[in-house]
DNA sequence: TAAACTAGTTTATATTATAAACCATAATTA
DNA sequence: TAATTATGGTTTATAATATAAACTAGTTTA
């Protein structure tokens, strides 16, 4: 193929998350559910993807009582999603 | 979720498909193929489901008395690309 | 204390992408 | 001229991926 786009970031929702996470400092699960409208299983499976490419981290903690999951991008993350980002520039032309 | 990538070219190869019809007046077959680097069956697919959805329209003919497949994106398929790459940029905060 | 809610995870299913196998015809060569 | 190889694809089987439904574990509230 032409110039292989990352598969791990050509995905909907984890390019979606990765974009969200490079923006801030760290998100919430219940953030990144609320901005991209996809279900939690769904969700929650992308962050153990991301998470298994050392793309994220994942804190697990309590607030309130309740388990908190805290996400934040790493620096391959963000090194592995700006050349997405660049790869995808040159395979559009732009 | 988010912003809505059209799924019909949020795919490598049809992405790649589109973003190529885009820069030319139209394109055989194996010229996709050598640009892609995709696999005849791939491409076939792909191009059905381009032309299913009138992206593109899709010419059969003969040359030296061999089958030639010419393609051509449509007005229709040229507005969807620009859009899908508009999206992709508010998506990546481009 | 039972029902409803929070915050997720796991798993089953639907969708999609891909390659392998195949088809029809043409050209080559033995 | 019969067999072999090449051309230009298509069809189909399989692998990968995305997604939603069902579930877990615990908490709050009525």
């Amino acid at each position: 193929m032409y110039k292989e786009l990352n598969p791990l970031l050509h995905s909907q929702l984890r390019l979606a998350i990765i974009s969200l996470l490079a923006s801030v400092s760290e998100a919430e699960f219940n953030y990144i559910k609320e901005k991209t409208k996809a279900t939690s299983g769904n969700i929650s499976v992308q962050l153990d993807k991301l998470k298994s490419a050392g793309y994220i981290t994942v804190q697990k903690s309590f607030r309130d009582n309740y388990p908190l999951t805290t996400c934040k991008i790493t620096i391959k993350g963000r090194a592995a999603f700006e050349q997405y980002v660049q790869d995808l520039k040159t395979y559009l032309n732009l």
